[in-house]
DNA sequence: CGGCGGCTTGATCGGTCTCAAGTACGGTGG
DNA sequence: CCACCGTACTTGAGACCGATCAAGCCGCCG
């Protein structure tokens, strides 16, 4: 049906970290920067892949990283993008029901779930923190559902209006992933968004400099066809 | 574009505390038995609305609960059926993002939410507890949004393995909610839902005894479809 | 019996997918 | 420096699926 990129199989955790330590950064305050230990992702480079067992969580410390999934005919579903400070690998259960890769090169915080509930079960503080984290969670998938059921442009408005919102930069968003990372995201083909984007150029919404640069002329006009 | 129903505003929480109070009940182990508070709702009727602010999380004790968001058109999304034993009100933030209606009648245990993490910070089991949950929580989401890219025959016969799953019953589905709801739910039209039906019925995959009850005739049929 | 709400069925329209070229960009080797 | 290549992106033409508009049908209740 959609034509969508095909994935190989990624090494395991334990043969990564063993090829990627990095050396140890605890800038930041939270039970993450406290445990976590600093891992390297190339790009396209697998963090974890559908069916590992679940024991750790990941907080990305620099680049951008995506979730997905892969539908039986072949098709991938992104269920989310995760840029620097965000929070992922919450699959339940003993093994995960998706997988996530490197968008861009990346370092990722990796903790081990059982030493993060440990330290919860001890302090008040880090129970809350992870309850915090959580809810979070759900709150950006159920944010990103409404956007799978409009029209491509209001996707489209949507997906760019939500990465200015989450990058720094004012109206000029820099998009760390590729046009079909976009279109799997939103449920789109590759034609529909680059056809869409061109649209939105066209009315004056937006300014495309290049391919992976986008301009926001006008959010007013963004927001209205975001609905 | 997509037609759907209108809801208005409900009234708040504590007034309708006041209005169905209901026996205590305590048969079950969890936190929630221990200190929820077991509310009724009438079909229809809203147990919290967007914008309120987040104060509980509810249980389904009977009956079959709703959580949807109303997108700026007008048109209305259901991000989750919650039947029996299924927590729900998990937005985070100052103010739910989005309402909670019961589909039919239905019996509610509510918690304070600060009743919860205090609950949590000085008993571990509560806190992983409650971890469990908001993970669960997550799955579900994510479970539901490959659900939402799909053609519509694969969206309908997903949602009856899901439903066929969360029920007891066997092969014999019971619907609690309309086919407006199972349009909002799949991102869909009611006329397009209720076609898909019929030609599920037609092709032998299901049956159709009444316009609410569903019996599942050939599971691997449905299941291949689902892809 | 009549009316109403929920569900089904039909005919047409439009948006997105599909298939197929064409173009811009970055890298590599001569 | 330029010719070449591969990849990513854009653009075009046509088919298809689901939305829309519009009737009919059914079960329920007054």
């Amino acid at each position: 049906m959609m034509h969508t990129t095909v994935h190989d199989g990624g090494s395991t955790l334990s043969e990564r970290s063993a090829r990627h330590p990095v050396a140890m950064r605890r800038t930041s305050t939270g039970a993450f920067e406290t445990i976590g230990v600093p891992m390297e992702f190339a790009r396209n480079e697998e963090i974890y892949c559908e069916g590992d067992p679940v024991e750790y969580l990941y907080k990305v410390a620099s680049g951008t990283v995506r979730t997905c999934k892969v539908l039986a005919d072949g098709r991938r579903q992104i269920g989310a993008f995760h840029l620097a400070g965000d929070i992922f690998g919450f699959d339940v259960g003993a093994e995960h029901g998706s997988f996530a890769e490197a968008v861009t090169n990346c370092t990722i915080l990796v903790v081990k779930r059982s030493a993060l509930t440990e330290l919860a079960a001890r302090d008040g503080a880090v129970a809350r923190e992870l309850w915090v984290m959580a809810n979070r969670e759900v709150a950006r998938v159920q944010d990103h559902m409404p956007l799978l059921v409009k029209s491509a442009q209001e996707r489209v408005a949507g997906f760019l209006l939500e990465l200015a919102a989450r990058q720094p930069g004012g109206d000029t968003v820099e998009l760390p992933m590729s046009r079909q990372d976009i279109a799997d995201y939103l449920g789109l083909t590759i034609e529909t968004v680059s056809r869409t984007l061109t649209a939105l150029e066209q009315e004056a919404a937006i300014a495309l400099p290049n391919s992976r640069r986008i301009v926001l002329r006008n959010r007013p006009a963004l927001r209205e066809m975001n609905a």
